[in-house]
DNA sequence: ATCCCGGTATGATTGCTGTCAGGTCCATGT
DNA sequence: ACATGGACCTGACAGCAATCATACCGGGAT
């Protein structure tokens, strides 16, 4: 990934979270577009009632809220939900670079373009009504291959489902082989 | 939208497709950029086993396969729902405008940041799993207003139930105006 | 060698939603 | 006035998955 590599070296400044603290609040002024390195972090909008709408889960290896980067003040807030590293850039220099240097800015574009056609599908499959039918579509995606053992869990979280619900659904097909896939139209 | 008009201007030809019609190919050479002006269009992969697997529904003053400026060829089909009309902007001028007009290529950046923000928080409405979280959701969204009559069945569609479901929901609150709202944590 | 823990596995139960089926209301066109 | 169609509304039923509970297994730590 040249662009995170790209936006890694603008600056050496990393940042320590415990689990729980806050990144930013909303209403802070937007200082630094943040990289995650280690853990995970949460950008999150605070309902009235108490409640809480996750509005992105940035996992290692993911730039943190990238709209930020236009914006002089956060519209969310942003929760360390386990112990977090990340690296910290200046929103200046951000914004530099992509006004002056038409190559990042293309990368910066291509990030934001191919993240954004990875979400997409995965509305998509969360719009699918069956775990059977969600297998079926990540399985499409991911070259038609089960997803291996060992992030099982990761992928009933990716598709939004149990991971018992995946379980069975994987048992099931070793089950009964041919009858995988739908005709679905 | 000024990132729109900005590329409407770029040229003037517009193309029509029939219901059941294909914009274009996997595979075929990408040489102009959709913007979808009436009708709708979805991206779409087709699996071996012959069911498809939706990877964006292009409403009217959508910008269709974001990522397709980048890439010589098209990476799935796309076909018209219904009967569709679009603006055919050519992609090496979007490609020199993202080079050489450093404002043009930060409105495409803020439309992708945009765009990839309302879809992100879409996916994770479409993970709750009741119809009253994911009404919920959409409501801390968009101003804790319930949804005006008359696009009912947009939204219902929007979270990913059906209408008769939302309709409950919404009847379930008029009765008990004071329930709403869970303390989700 | 043993403990521990997370992932894997599967049965039983409950609850929500999808679907079908019927019905009202209203705006529009004739 | 009447017919038409679309959105809204609600009852009944069936089905799928979330959840709880229990158990197995393998790797890493002690």
């Amino acid at each position: 990934m040249p662009l995170f590599d790209r936006l890694r070296a603008l600056s050496p400044s990393e940042r320590e979270f415990d689990a729980g603290a806050l990144l930013f609040r909303r209403g802070d002024e937007v200082s630094v577009l943040h990289l995650v390195l280690d853990g995970e972090a949460h950008l999150v909008r605070h309902r009235a009632d108490g409640g809480r709408l996750v509005l992105q889960r940035a996992a290692p290896k993911t730039v943190l809220a990238e709209a930020s980067v236009f914006s002089e003040r956060y519209h969310c807030d942003c929760v360390a939900v386990v112990p977090t590293r990340t690296h910290a850039v200046g929103r200046a220099a951000v914004r530099v670079l992509l006004a002056e240097d038409s190559a990042f800015a293309e990368s910066w574009a291509l990030h934001l373009a191919h993240e954004l056609q990875t979400t997409r599908l995965r509305a998509e499959i969360l719009s699918l009504r069956t775990v059977r039918e969600r297998l079926d579509a990540w399985m499409a995606w991911n070259g038609d291959r089960l997803p291996p053992k060992g992030i099982w869990n990761m992928i009933a979280s990716e598709i939004g489902t149990s991971p018992e619900a995946l379980y069975r659904e994987l048992a099931r097909r070793r089950k009964h082989p041919r009858e995988q896939g739908a005709g679905g139209a």
